[in-house]
RNA sequence: GGGGAGAUACCAAAGUGGCCAACUGGGGUAGACUGUAAAUCUACUGUCGUACGACUUCGGAGGUUCGAAUCCUUCUCUCCCCA
């Protein structure tokens, strides 16, 4: 994997620049779609691709791993293969499950120790494991096991909780150093730096990850219910300290606010469940606002679902139609918001993209930044 | 013509003397959702009021009772079986 960065926007901390995998070239900033269980949910490969145009997706090492399990993926020869999708693809360690299914499991300096949420099986996650893991999944950028702290978290759990993961830290890279991709294209090993809302224990994060020299770097444990401001206060320390020319990673965020914000304070990679998840649920992110199709002041609207959008649905398929998809629980209606809001994402960090590449990205940003809140 | 069952809120359906403005679904209205245990979850859903509460409801009318959706009388309507 290598990284070039071309572009830097005169008013803020923002960047443009190209992530280069084996799988594909990647404009950054970059919005990842997520698809945690080997499928972006109600979105094809085909679309993802053509329509939506995403250079790279998520995968979940703990999903993947519970199921199909790792004897299927190796005999597809990692999941590129076993999901027909030969752009990027990017693995989360499991660390987040480590906060979101904190109810079934048990933290160790070892490792965690989880039920399945699916049958109740236990299974053992370790720093080294879920680097063999994610060598068999095959992904092209693969992910430290960290501890996600919830939030709110004191300083004492925060504290210790960073400890344990920069440990986790030290024994993953000794792992992947000390084994190989599996089919035949390269892996980048990206750390994690923690440290919850505290300034100190994120800025020690970042200096102790820093010194790895890593292929890139990724900043969890934010957007967990903190406010906004704590979140990009906390980036604003961070990306003093991570290298200036590794492309930067901020897990699971975030609002279309939130990427223009981090954006502006030098993030450049962005995964959020929230185009796909909210937009089966009936909300949809346009440049004009939000919208909640569900609701009844949509029910005779018959312009299109967003003239502005990027994807075919958008001017194919009206509002009144779609929203008496999504009421009536049609898996089209799935289909269809999520094609639109992963458009719009797409269409967000290019155009941020261009705009800092033009040095107006700034103002572009103060710009639109007031309407991307509006209800409508 | 004979026999039986039943009428409860937008729909379905509990409730058979006070704990009932009335269980529960559905429908409706709104909200939530940030490295996906989520095609999920939450709230409200007789009227007025932010709320305490007040008022009007369980086919119609009348009655019994301190008190009725629940008991009695009667009327209307619906469904089923037999002819």
């Amino acid at each position: 994997m290598e990284f070039e960065l071309l572009h830097k926007d005169p008013a803020s901390k923002a960047r443009a620049g190209i992530l280069r995998t084996d799988h594909s070239e990647i404009q950054t900033p970059v919005f990842m779609p997520v698809g945690t269980a080997g499928t972006v949910k109600g979105v094809h490969q085909r679309e993802l691709e053509k329509d939506i145009d995403a250079p790279i997706i998520l995968g979940n090492t703990y999903h993947l791993y519970l199921r199909p399990g790792l004897e299927t993926l190796r005999g597809a020869g990692g999941l590129h293969g076993f999901m027909n999708w030969n752009r990027s693809i990017l693995t989360d360690s499991g660390g987040y499950q480590v906060f979101s299914l904190a109810a079934n499991r048990k933290l160790k300096p070892e490792g965690a120790w989880f039920s399945s949420h699916i049958d109740g099986s236990k299974h053992v996650f370790t720093p080294e494991n879920i680097v063999d893991t994610q060598r068999i999944i095959g992904a092209d950028i693969i992910m430290a096991f960290d501890e996600c702290t919830p939030w709110p978290c004191d300083l004492k759990y925060a504290s210790s909780s960073l400890e344990l993961t920069h440990q986790w830290l030290d024994r993953g890279l000794k792992q992947f150093a000390s084994t190989e991709p599996l089919y035949g294209h390269t892996q980048a090993f990206f750390p994690i730096v923690q440290g919850s809302v505290f300034k100190e224990l994120r800025r020690a994060s970042a200096e102790f990850i820093a010194e790895k020299g890593a292929e890139g770097n990724a900043i969890g444990g934010l957007s967990v219910g903190e406010p906004a401001e704590e979140m990009y206060a906390m980036l604003e320390v961070v990306n003093e300290v991570l290298p200036f020319d590794k492309p930067r990673y901020l897990m699971g965020v975030g609002t279309p606010v939130n990427i223009l914000e981090a954006i502006s304070l030098g993030v450049d990679m962005f995964d959020c469940v929230m185009p796909t998840r909210n937009g089966r649920n009936g909300m949809l992110f346009t440049r004009e606002g939000i919208i909640n199709i569900k609701n009844r002041k949509w029910m005779n609207d018959y312009s299109p679902i967003d003239e502005h959008g990027s994807s075919y649905v958008d001017m194919q398929y009206s509002r009144a139609y779609l929203r008496h998809l999504i009421i009536s629980g049609e898996m089209l209606g799935a289909q269809i918001a999520s094609m639109h809001n992963l458009a719009f994402y797409l269409w967000l960090v290019r155009r941020a993209f261009e705009e800092i590449k033009s040095g107006t990205f700034t103002a572009w940003k103060e710009r639109i930044l007031p309407a991307l809140n509006t209800r409508l």
